[in-house]
DNA sequence: CATGAATGAGTTTTCATTCAT
DNA sequence: GATGAATGAAAACTCATTCAT
């Protein structure tokens, strides 16, 4: 992708650390010695590329939403998804949220974290935000397809709501609950459930 | 329920005092300090009733988990609910959830908060994992009527994975998204989607 | 006089302990440990009883003042100074002054400290400047008592700015120049510089 | 004079830019990057024409003096105040030094903040320990024109004692009272004061 | 000469926990 | 039981200094 600063590599390698670092203690308890260990690099060094630690989450929040996003984009225009129908389309990108996404224990576990942080923090809360409406804005296109607007918009944002509550499951009640089998259920009903709602 | 000890009392009086602590802070940064303060009660004393800070959680959690299901338990019998044909039992049951937990957003904060500390503490984990048990099993008690114990258990979650999904949205993207709406119009057409799983 | 509580006993002390430290360290270079080993104390505690670093200074400055006020007040009233001829009154006066404050030399490195911090602090000028108010009055009402008041007022503030460049010059100048001759000199030659000036 | 290093040429602007600094902030809460900020130039520079920060202040310190010197000098050479009577000289000398120097603020903020410097670091005392001297001795040579060198050092030493106290209530009274009516008062008199001692 | 990345010692501050009274 | 004084480990952050490029 060309060159990067030498900044931006830093900043992206600190990120990476934060990432590493979340996975084993909340944001709260990882000290910025952590991340610096996790990074290889001297603590000194983060304040050097960051104001404060708060400035990396921020940071670290945009980076992966960024990749995320980017891996999604991807995706979709590599299956030329825009040009497939209805029920080909939403059953594709419900497979690639619910493995991708919802299933992806890192990043369940990593999403419960931002929840809470969200909590006490407005700019993690309006990045948060951001992400959900993007998100909700994507799958509702798709579904407006088969019905109105304010009716896909109210769908894409429960069906989300859905997968969020399945992801929180997933982290919580693993080994006790069937997740897998809940999903691939209602992957496969929810092409039926949009089509009911329209009357 | 008769005589309860002074030491009873008191943790009790500090579970409260947390409560409203965690209405302002997250626990990471609610001191000892504070909610002695909120309690009423000299520091010290929290030492005196709780072996350490995270013992006030964890009696904590199990105060708060009592006092929503006895709460529960209590409406349940005052309506006869075990009484009732399936359709208005499930109603009925999904109208108290909603209005009192989904939608209660000192709740949902507060199980936010807890989410992000059973990533880390397998105790606090235990302790929710009990709840989502004990939850999905009394729905899936209601929605058994109609079905087999299977299919009951994985509706039950889903329901109950769908509503923990909407409450993240009702704190994350209040004002954003019709919360109400969507759980409104969930609402009314559960039933239908539990009858259509049958087949 | 009669009990204090443990609170103000300790705060003195730390204020005690920060005279100590300014003897061999500017403010800025004197940590908080420093000032609580030179206490005796856990450095814990110094902000058990101070909120910050500045509120110790602040604290130290009110208790640096108000002894030698205290002082000051304690030996005038000894001398009945207040019944005394102006020419007794302005010799002891004067001779109290450049004995116990002008050539006191821990005062005075003490004092060269203070107007550095003064400079930046607008805090500690405040104080800085009420002191020199209560001494350049306190001197005018004795000069006023030969002059007008106007005059009174110019001549104290004169006086006290030679005696506060000659403390400047005692630890500057310690063992260059006969600070104590040029001293006597013109405690011997003030009077008469007032009455000079009267004309 | 005629060609002066880079090395020479940049130092100086270190200096004048530390000038700069220290109008803002003590030296002590300076850092080298406010410094190197402030010259236009990298911060690693600094250490490649200083040893260390110390290094900048005492360099610092030769150039104000210098410059005051150079200027004083200057002055003193183009009025051939050397050929002045006693009188002419004594007021012309004291009116440069009052308007130039004492009620300078930048100068006499400068000159606080270094008193208080010298109180702790035995090299910049020495540096000012000079500076007191050569003025000393200059007005010295004035006064001695008309009294015993003994006495004319006694006064000399006297009067700039009077004048730095002067200069910091510029600085910590400003507002507060009239320090330039005061100075007008004295320069009238000191000749007679001077005369009086004779005597 | 010039840059800015990197280091690490040192600073203020916070806070759970202990304990004497 | 209650109080609040005391402890000390650990946190975020700063900054003079070094050094590879």
């Amino acid at each position: 992708m060309g060159r990067r600063s030498l900044k931006n590599i830093r900043q992206e390698e600190i990120a990476r650390a934060l990432y590493r670092c979340l996975l084993k203690k909340p944001f709260s308890k990882t000290t910025i010695k952590d991340i610096a260990k996790e990074a290889g690099v001297n603590h000194g060094m983060l304040h050097y590329y960051f104001k404060s630690k708060e400035e990396i989450l921020l940071y670290f929040l945009d980076w992966v939403v960024a990749i995320q996003l980017s891996g999604f984009r991807q995706w979709y225009k590599s299956r030329h998804v825009d040009n497939l129908p209805f029920e080909k389309a939403l059953t594709l990108v419900l497979n690639y949220t619910t493995k991708k996404i919802t299933l992806n224990e890192d990043l369940a576990k990593l999403f419960i974290e931002i929840w809470e942080i969200a909590l006490y923090n407005k700019t993690v809360k309006k990045k948060l935000q951001y992400v959900y409406h993007a998100w909700i804005d994507q799958l509702a296109i798709i579904i407006g397809k088969e019905t109105n607007e304010k009716i896909a918009n109210l769908l894409s944002a429960a069906t989300i709501a859905f997968l969020e509550g399945m992801s929180l499951f997933s982290i919580m009640l693993r080994g006790k609950y069937p997740i897998n089998t809940i999903i691939d259920y209602f992957e496969k009903r929810i092409e039926t459930i949009i089509k009911m709602n329209i009357m």
